[in-house]
DNA sequence: CTAATGGTGGGGAAAAGTGGGGAAAATTTC
DNA sequence: GAAATTTTCCCCACTTTTCCCCACCATTAG
């Protein structure tokens, strides 16, 4: 199964609602059902992941103890962010406010291709973290994939 | 079979009640029969268990012994809070008295779906929680999901 | 040139959250 | 023990939000 990949500029309309580039959805597995889990992500911007691959997700999370302390922390900021969204006809997600507000989003998003994941940008934001962190790609390469 | 997820801040009215939002109640599977059972939560706060899961809580209670003195303790002090609290028509719970006050609860509540729980908060309670127990989420996860 | 695909906008039905009234049950008082 | 008061619970009604569907425009492919 091949990953998400690309980028795209596009509108927010008044009702909060963006559309996923045609080409992200045709990754989409049947199993995901036409529905992605949206999140906080890590930087400031929001992941969605397909609805199957969150699923392995919430496995891994099964397993941790709720009477340890950082583990019942991990999961309550994990998943009081979480939503599920479902496409409309049109290929669209609604994005959730509390999200919209964290990535400080407004009339338009980036939308990358993630492999595993779509990550929804605020687009200034996005080029404000791409000069700040900005490291030679090449150097990065080299620095990652040695191991 | 999903966990909760999501947050909301939703009115607590007259009557001591406060709606579950409805993303958190589609996850309720038919054994909970529309049910939870709340108690006194680990934080300042309160944890709503759906009636199926607690059941299987109280079945590892029942594994201990009632002669070792601190898990004596500990089978008081978690069903001393606990109640039984049936959902009405409109989605709502009426929140017991004794754990309205625990948590400091007013008009207005917080509530997260953290996977198998809904946790009900004073919205306050919460932001000075998340202020005193502030950390580097990234760094959190990556200790947590070692193992 | 026409048809198909992809992104954008908006209207209307349905659902969700909130408030309150009234019956039943429980508690208190006389 | 009966009446009165309070509390609890169930149901109805209103308002807002959400969701689903249809329509439009632009671009691309045949």
């Amino acid at each position: 199964m091949p990953g998400f990949k690309g980028q795209a500029v596009y509108s927010v309309d008044a009702k909060g609602r963006a559309a996923i580039p045609a080409k992200m959805r045709t990754v989409l597995r049947p199993e995901a059902e036409q529905t992605f889990t949206v999140t906080r992500g890590l930087e400031q911007c929001i992941f969605a992941y397909p609805l199957d691959k969150w699923r392995d997700m919430e496995e891994e999370i099964a397993k941790l103890s709720a009477y340890d302390r950082e583990a019942r922390t991990f999961v309550r900021l994990t998943m009081m962010w979480a939503e599920e969204v479902k496409l409309d006809n049109q290929g669209r997600i609604g994005l959730p406010k509390v999200l919209v507000e964290y990535a400080g989003i407004q009339d338009k998003v980036l939308i990358l291709g993630v492999y595993d994941r779509v990550e929804i940008w605020n687009p200034q934001t996005y080029e404000d973290y791409q000069s700040r962190e900005a490291q030679d790609y090449e150097t990065l390469a080299a620095r990652v994939m040695r191991g």
